[in-house]
RNA sequence: CGGGGCGUGGCGCAGUUUGGUAGCGCGCUUGGUUCGGGACUAAGAGGCCGCAGGUUCGAAUCCUGUCGCCCCGACCA
């Protein structure tokens, strides 16, 4: 390709609209155009690196037995109304009607499709396993679209769907496909940590998400500072802090006027925070429901969402705190009713507690568990914090951000089961489909190798994955002896399978360097008016800014050579 | 959904308070001089001032409504 017919049209100023690193350096480059909020068009260099992505991941996903299909991405309510998640999944998923009034949705995933797909054509044991996977278009209409193509309402996803016969088939599904991702993201040039995860709304149990760690990441995560664990802060499990206090007297009820956080309770109360109890009241479709965390510790909403069981939480209003007996700023455990109330590991070690008092203006002290309360249910509830122990050794854990990238679940019979898909077993048994799902957000894993890779003039592509390895660059196209250098090596560049651009455009050098820059090729080579006499190529290495010279007879293989190595670490 | 901000040539912005011929930088076109890190110069092209309604002799500017975009939040009693 020559730079002069390819349509990437670069920017000298960064777009207001465009806040995080990835988001600025697409739009400069000429990579994406927004088409409208969390929509946007793909530009040719930017279809390149997502082909070249999706390469990878079609090559890793083949290899451990995965048959690629398209489904549709317009899918009929029927479907979903079968699996029960018509009416769960919400505002994020795209409805649409034909002109007879049936109702569809844009695909916001593709468990329905491919389970009511499978359960047609699989009968037999013989049959299984059975992988498979697509990569499409996504739509989730997100409350809140932002951060370029880190969340999208339309996104480019692999989705690759296992079916097993029994759990143990399963588990080597699973594995095939967290061994297959850790290849990708490998691949791809990306540093990446695979963490313990939430299964969420797509339900089931057991899942990785695969976090590439940068601070423009959405997610958080806890690492062990000791051993391997790694998990979502949302999933991150924690053991019972032991209270060393005493039980204390009776509970008295005392003045607390205008104290509504803990922090001003405890100051008032001359207690620490960790004395004091936190009632923090949600509603749901199942009701009002209360969790009680220590003061000083915040509570792990996803938590307490599985804890009861329903779909979605939200804080909840005076009125409903009103219903159970509480107080907006005074609400306490002791005398609640008309509530779910749960209540954490560490908030029942606890003894002679602060607590409120359902009053205005009041709280209890003395505060016993199972003596002035008894929750509906303990559980751990506690969202992890920096320097909590770790769960499978102790020692403290550390926060950092992350950009989700891939995840993976096993979700057992969630699906098979909703919508029949079964098949017989050796002794003749129906059972239902044992399956896992997979995804890997092609489109966000771009965005996310920019965070990673970048400096003040651009990006700094990873050579697996950029748009062109090489770009020649002629110094001045008006030369003739120049450019006919520049194509000579530009055609033999090509001829040897390098992917290779030619910036024939009557620019000045500084021009065609600073986009070369902006675009970020990993090699550079210049053709000056120097480059012939002298009998060598001027190489630059995007990554380090390093210039190498080759021989003008035999640079094929040192070129080759330069691109294998041009990401790896330097050995010392 | 709540709060805040912004919509003026392709991009970045000024002008709005105090109504009176629509501006600047970058980019674009043409010519000349330049030519190894976003050149200089001369002449140009390009704008329903987001949209709709209202006030006014007159609206980018004031009023009402509406749409879009961006940021923060959807958080602890």
């Amino acid at each position: 390709m020559r730079v002069s017919q390819l349509y990437a049209p670069t920017l000298r100023e960064v777009p207001a609209e465009a806040e995080v690193i990835s988001h600025q350096l697409m739009l400069r480059a000429g990579m994406i155009r927004k088409a409208a909020g969390g929509l946007y068009t793909y530009l040719p260099l930017a279809w390149r690196v997502l082909k070249k992505i999706e390469a990878i991941v079609r090559e890793e996903m083949d290899a451990k037995g995965g048959q690629e299909l398209l489904m549709p991405i317009m899918q009929p309510a029927e479907i979903w109304q079968e699996s029960g998640r018509w009416d769960v999944y919400g505002d994020e998923m795209f409805r649409v009607k034909d002109r007879h009034d049936r109702p569809f949705c844009l695909g916001p995933t593709h468990e329905e499709m491919i389970t009511t797909l499978v359960r047609s054509e699989i009968r037999s044991y013989k049959q299984l396993p059975v992988r498979l996977y697509q990569i499409q278009n996504k739509y989730r209409d997100e409350r809140r679209p932002r951060f370029g193509l880190m969340r999208g309402r339309e996104f480019i996803m692999k989705d690759l769907y296992s079916f097993d016969r029994d759990e143990e088939a399963l588990d080597a599904s699973y594995r095939a496909m967290y061994d297959a991702y850790t290849n990708i993201f490998n691949r791809c040039g990306l540093r990446f940590r695979p963490v313990e995860a939430d299964s969420g709304a797509i339900g089931g149990s057991g899942s990785h998400e695969f976090m590439v760690i940068a601070e423009a990441g959405e997610a958080e995560i806890v690492y062990c500072s000791a051993c391997d664990y790694a998990a979502n802060v949302e999933k991150a499990d924690l053991h019972v802090i032991q209270s060393d206090l005493p039980a204390g007297p009776a509970a008295v009820s005392v003045d607390t006027p205008g104290c509504k956080t803990i922090q001003e309770v405890a100051d008032f109360l001359q207690v620490k925070a960790e004395q004091t109890i936190k009632a923090v009241a949600y509603t749901s479709e199942k009701g009002v429901v209360v969790a009680l965390v220590r003061g000083d510790h915040e509570v792990n909403e996803i938590k307490v969402l599985n804890e009861c069981g329903a779909i979605a939480l939200e804080l909840a209003g005076e009125a409903d705190i009103a219903a159970c007996g509480g107080v907006p700023g005074f609400i306490g455990p002791v005398g609640l009713k008309n509530a779910t109330v749960i209540a954490d590991l560490s908030v029942m070690a606890m003894h002679d507690a602060v607590a409120g008092a359902n009053a205005p203006d009041r709280h209890l002290l003395h505060v016993e568990p199972l003596r002035d309360f008894t929750p509906d249910k303990v559980a751990d509830l506690r969202l992890i914090q920096q320097g909590d122990p770790c769960p499978h050794c102790g020692a403290p854990v550390k926060k950092a951000r992350g950009i989700e990238v891939g995840q993976v679940f096993k979700l057992f019979t969630k699906y098979s089961q909703a919508l029949n898909a079964t098949f017989l077993d050796e002794n003749g048994k129906e059972k239902p489909l044992v399956m896992g799902c997979y995804g890997v957000g092609v489109s966000r894993t771009m965005a996310a190798a920019i965070e990673q890779n970048n400096d003040a003039d651009g990006i700094i592509w990873p050579v697996a994955i950029a748009p062109y390895s090489v770009v020649v660059v002629p110094v001045n196209a008006k030369d003739a002896g120049q450019m006919a250098l520049a194509e000579s090596v530009y055609a033999s560049l090509k001829k040897c399978g390098v992917d290779a651009l030619l910036d024939d455009r009557p620019e000045r050098a500084g021009v065609k360097f600073k986009d070369a820059d902006l675009i970020g090729y990993p090699l550079r080579i210049t053709i000056g008016p120097k480059t012939a006499e002298q009998g060598q190529l001027e190489v630059r290495l995007r990554r380090t800014g390093e210039t190498v010279f080759l021989p003008l007879e035999g640079y094929l293989p040192e070129v080759e050579r330069l691109l294998a190595a041009v990401d790896q670490p330097k050995a010392e």
